[in-house]
DNA sequence: CTTAATCGGAGCGATCTGCTCCGTTAGGAA
DNA sequence: TTCCTAACGGAGCAGATCGCTCCGATTAAG
């Protein structure tokens, strides 16, 4: 992790930070009003005019390519820092609290609106990878109850990730805290009843990217 | 429950239909795409006409509260259900999945944005008041860990009502269905670990659908 | 001071929305 | 059968909103 602006001064580190506010505006902006949020007024949480944001992002589509691009190597990393810690449980449970802390599944609705990078695609591929990794260890080490799928937890973060209505308020963030907790708990080995339907289907999971066709 | 359309005949069951077919669509729509989508997609998915739906519903905002009112009568008859189970765990489970399987709390977002009625506070009341009680029959019988409050249970499932993005297919009916499974075990007594942070405060809890102020 | 890069935001054309209005359709009484 | 009228579907209007462009103002650098 590199900081903005670093060895920039001037007017190009007002720009390196201008990118960075842009960066965090939009992402609040579209996961709590939706994607069909005006463009102007991402500008105007950045505290920036129009000119400087489609100067870095020639169009909307870009911005959001950007924005799901970030929050999967944000996945990344949190996936790394749970496979780094020793205790299984501990490591899955952090990621997961991670993964919904900043909303990594909020962007899923865009799924099949915009086209998928081919950078996109391959941090994809690394994220769910590395989530396999980290399910699979807790599997192994009998603290996960054993019908819960990755997908399972992956699908159980997406649903979390989901913003509530209204402004965002600490408030929320602490409801979501404790509902998080619960499902958690829900999570440990052996559930007091077996999980109901088949386990969902990765080729769905996968699919729901595909633009068109 | 009375069957639409009873007794009438011909054009009128006709118009007894549509209102139905109205309502299922606007839940639909509204829920899937947001309160912002067009009016004319739920006159179309009804396959109704403009005019037979603004000769029943005089604005968008009318629509929005009997719909908004609808489903908290349905919660309070989910609620009554659950009542009426002799197994207290069994009651509440029942609860809660029958109000996440028809999304009772997808409408949440509106709140604030439409003026409340006083049929539908009096409908919230009595349904806070039901949901009250059979937490509290839960927590006497011992099946419900202590740290969980109503308004926990009623954000539960708030958060679980948040419609999957794109369109609404079994497969997402499914996965919910597994996701509330684990939740609801998470949910019985006692906890793995305490619940973070303090619980759900009521003022803030009612006072989202305060319009303006 | 000059220069050139970067800034903020008013405004353009296109799109879309809530809602109205009206010609058409089809029950039901005579 | 014939006519009346209640209920129907949807084209279209006026206004709002959107993505995006363009340009005068601003300011770091030489």
């Amino acid at each position: 992790m590199s900081t903005p602006g670093e060895g920039r001064r001037g007017r190009q580190a007002e720009a390196a930070r201008n990118d960075l506010r842009l960066l965090e505006a939009a992402h609040e902006v579209f996961t709590t009003q939706g994607f069909d949020a005006p463009v102007s007024a991402i500008a105007r949480r950045a505290g920036v005019g129009m000119g400087s944001l489609y100067r870095r992002y020639r169009t909307k589509e870009e911005l959001l390519q950007r924005l799901c691009l970030i929050a999967m190597e944000r996945v990344v990393s949190a996936a790394e820092d749970g496979l780094a810690h020793v205790d299984p449980w501990e490591g899955l449970a952090q990621y997961v609290r991670t993964c919904v802390g900043f909303g990594s599944g909020a962007l899923a609705p865009v799924a099949g609106t915009i086209e998928v990078t081919e950078e996109m695609g391959a941090t994809a591929r690394r994220a769910t990878d590395m989530a396999g990794r980290l399910v699979g260890r807790a599997h192994e080490a009998g603290v996960l109850r054993d019908d819960v799928t990755v997908l399972d937890v992956s699908l159980l973060i997406e649903q979390f990730s989901r913003p509530a209505p209204g402004p965002p308020s600490e408030r929320h963030q602490t409801v979501k805290r404790r509902l998080l907790a619960i499902a958690l708990d829900g999570l440990r080995a052996p559930g007091a009843t077996p999980l109901p339907d088949d386990p969902p289907d990765l080729d769905w999971y996968e699919g729901r990217w595909r633009t068109g066709t």
